[in-house]
DNA sequence: ACTACTGTAATATCTAACTATTACAGTACT
DNA sequence: AGTACTGTAATAGTTAGATATTACAGTAGT
């Protein structure tokens, strides 16, 4: 489990990492039961301050993805996948609004947004060829 | 002009009003050489700081879209519907890249995110549906 | 028992964003 | 000249996010 964070884009750090945690249980990157990364562990690989990353697995105990035990770490919970593939969808969708009502509320067309859209996700692909190492089970 | 400010959605509101009215000029509810509100009334009608106003003015200063005009406000320059019409899909490509990038790298396929914002668009139409005050000349 | 890990918590410090308030110089209208 | 607007700036205070550091209780392996 490796998170990557980005300083700059003024979403919390917290935010995506807790993010990115769901994603991967969502898809199967971590299963029931795994462990996540220590605090301590992940604060260095991600070069970012320990608090942060203990504030992002509270978080994620608080939504019930993490079960703490006892002096070993934090563990996938038991109805996390369920969870977090029903919400994996929302957490886009959540965030896909407010920028198409900005589009729409300023005059782009549905065919503006379309072609952007298409044009995005094909250079992205490209960019990052998926390499399904985590592939879901249909 | 209206702007319409949210204090929760993480987007610094200085940013968000220079956004707005950089789209206001792309499509043409803003006029060359038309003044845009006041500080005070903008702050005013926003329930927002008279210095968030300002900061936000001064990024529109530096970016060429606004120019002084001493003791009587600041007014659209000549030459910002044209940069603002050519930056209006860079403004909305750029956040729509982030959304699609983590969508991409957490197993989301192209068809979900494709009727994702089918169904997203469809639903911002129907809550507000399109008043065309100030059409596009083609 | 000792060591090395876990999570958790408290403290202090820093920065960006925002607010409230006051002040000042320039312009327009009467 | 006086009034009422402009933008701009300085000051001080608040909040959220993040950092650095220290500390402590629980667990596992030796």
């Amino acid at each position: 489990m490796i998170c990557q964070v980005d300083t700059n884009n003024g979403i919390p750090i917290y935010e995506q990492i807790s993010r990115q945690v769901k994603f991967a249980v969502a898809n199967g990157s971590l299963l029931v039961g795994e462990h996540v990364p220590s605090v301590r562990e992940m604060a260095t690989r991600t070069a970012v301050n320990v608090n942060t990353v203990a504030r992002a697995y509270r978080d994620l105990q608080a939504e019930g993805v993490l079960v703490s035990i006892r002096g070993t770490g934090l563990a996938i919970a038991a109805d996390a996948p369920e969870k977090c593939r029903r919400n994996r969808l929302e957490m886009v969708r959540e965030r896909l609004r407010y920028i198409l009502r900005e589009a729409l509320q300023n005059g782009v067309s549905s065919d503006e947004i379309q072609a952007l859209v298409h044009s995005e996700w094909d250079a992205l692909k490209k960019e990052s060829p998926l390499d399904n190492t985590h592939p879901e089970k249909g």
